[in-house]
This record gives structure tokens, sequence and C-alpha cells, in this order.
DNA sequence: TATTGTTATACTCTATAACTATA
DNA sequence: TATAGTTATAGAGTATAACAATA
């Protein structure tokens, strides 16, 4: 059986150690929150980005977000299956792939980051909204100046 | 072959997506610099877990961290091969093994802290000083309101 | 020859479940 | 019977390497 759960700031002493406390407090219950749309967060990570790029071909995207290549052929199979993108060859060079979101991808996505920042909100309740603000601002600032990282993976959302 | 570096900022739309970014940004390399001690992340925990609550036994010292009763036997035995910390049965139930952190251990400690302090400060240096407690106490503030938490893997380190 | 995507495989990390020894 | 620890196994997630199509 899985140990109960841990006092919150326990034991919290880096600032590394916050950093991954807060993450989980978000990501534990978006990807509980997006499984009841049948998403994962890697797929909602996707479907963010093909939200505003859509012609991107999948190396880009994977590039962009930090998923291997042959991570992004199955993440792109499950949102084709799913209706919510789809594959096209790019004109200029029929090796790549153009995905582009599907309306009813947009549909799902839309109520995805509707769930997505209810649960922020909430992990955040303990902070006025300019305390808020000024948490996401200081977080921005440090991330710009942060030494340049390897790639990632996509398990990274809100 | 893995993708390029990624821009740092770029994408991180949700705020759990910037605490994963800062919280791998701090990770990585010192995962990196733990690895030079022989240490892993996992195992820095539970020694700075140890320096304080010498007489824990396992079970209590996996609860505190998230940490399930296999995994710390793993650890543990990881941490006795090395020398860095040795187990004992507790007097009053002899189920339940004490875990201790060795003088070997406390030294290995002290490097590794001092250099996971090292990489916490380059991960921060876009921030001034009075920037950077500000947003600790923001974190704290975050984390201390935010819902309970399920349990956690061991991999949160500085 | 190099590159995009794909496929098949291997690896890492962690959890699950069955077992032991104590209680 | 219940609990601490152990062991062996399985699972999720991701990366690696070889391959096909195209450049």
């Amino acid at each position: 059986m899985a140990p109960d759960p841990i006092p919150a700031a326990e034991e919290a002493e880096f600032v590394g150690q916050l950093f991954f406390r807060l993450w989980r407090a978000s990501h534990t219950p978006t990807a509980e929150a997006l499984e009841r749309l049948g998403l994962t967060p890697p797929l909602f990570a996707v479907l963010n980005h093909l939200r505003d790029r859509e012609a991107s071909i999948q190396q880009q995207i994977g590039a962009a977000m930090g998923i291997d290549p042959s991570t992004m052929v199955a993440l792109v199979d499950q949102l084709e299956r799913g209706g919510l993108a789809k594959r096209r060859p790019r004109a200029q060079d029929r090796r790549a792939r153009e995905v582009l979101i599907t309306p009813k991808g947009r549909r799902k996505l839309r109520r995805a980051r509707e769930l997505a920042q209810e649960v922020e909100t909430d992990v955040l309740r303990g902070l006025a909204p300019a305390e808020r603000d000024q948490l996401v601002a200081l977080l921005r600032q440090a991330l710009a100046a942060a030494p340049p990282q390897p790639p990632w993976t996509a398990a990274e959302d809100g």
C-alpha cells in the first residue's frame, strides 16, 4: 500500500523541492481532471502547442516541448485516433508531417484549459491575487535567466 | 537523437509549467553533481531526512517523503552498501529497522548540500537576493495552503 | 548522404503483491 | 490477525537504435 498524504510544507528545504512539490500539487489533480476528458498531460501539452501554431511539423513540436521524436509519433497517433488532430504531408517536403488541431480538438482543449485553470486557482489559493501575480512574475524572471535546459519530458503542464 | 535545448521561457503558459521547468532546471544539474559523489536525488533526499531524525524507521521515512516501502528497502540497501547509513532493529519492536546516518554519510551529505546550494544559486541567478527571498516566501506560503497531496516520488530535491 | 518519421526494443523508475518475521 | 520489512514481478513512461521514405 502507498504511504499516506504528506504534510505539505514538511522537509522542503531546498528551492528545488518547493518547485517539485508545487508542480506535483498542480500536476496530479490536473492529470485527474484531464483523464475525465480522455486526455493526458502530454496530449494536453501538444494540443496547447497546436492551438497557436497550426502548421508545425512533428519534429518542431517535439523540439519546442522537449518531446522525443518517437514519443511524438505515439502522441499524434492518439490525437488522430480521437479525432482531435490530423496529420498531412508538408507540400514542400513530403518527409515531414504537419499536424493540425481539428475543431473537435479545439473544443476539447477549451474545456481542458478551463479545468487546468480551476486546478491552478485551487493550488494557489493561499496567495492573494497580487501575490499570485508577483509569484508568476518572479518565476518567469527566474526561468528566463536560468541556465539552458536539456530536453524535457512532456509531463509538464498546469 | 534527443531534441535540442529549449528556449527557457517558451510556452510556459500555466503556472504548473513554470514550476515544472524550474524544478527541472534545478533537478538535472543537481542530479549530475550528486552523481559525482556517488549519490542520486532519492539517496540525497533520504540522507537529508536522516540528518535531523536519526532514529526514524524505514516506514516513517517513507511516509514523510512519500517513498514506497519497497523502494525504501532498495534506497537504504544502497546507503548501507556505501557505508553512508546503517540499519538496526528497534529494541521495542524488532520488526522495525531504525536507520542511522554514519559519520561518513554526514561528510558526504555536507558536500552534497554544498553542491546543491551552488546549483540552486545558479538556477535563481536571474533574481536579486531580495527577490529570491520573496520568491521562496511566496512558494512556502502557497505550498502551506495548497490542497493535501497524494504520496510523492523521492525524486524531489534541490 | 542526410533527414523525417516510424517501428521495435530496452531502460529507468516506481508500484503491487506475495512472503517472512515479529507482534 | 495485523504490521514492518523484504522480495520478485509488473507497469508506466521514456529513450535508443535500426529502418523506410524522401530529399
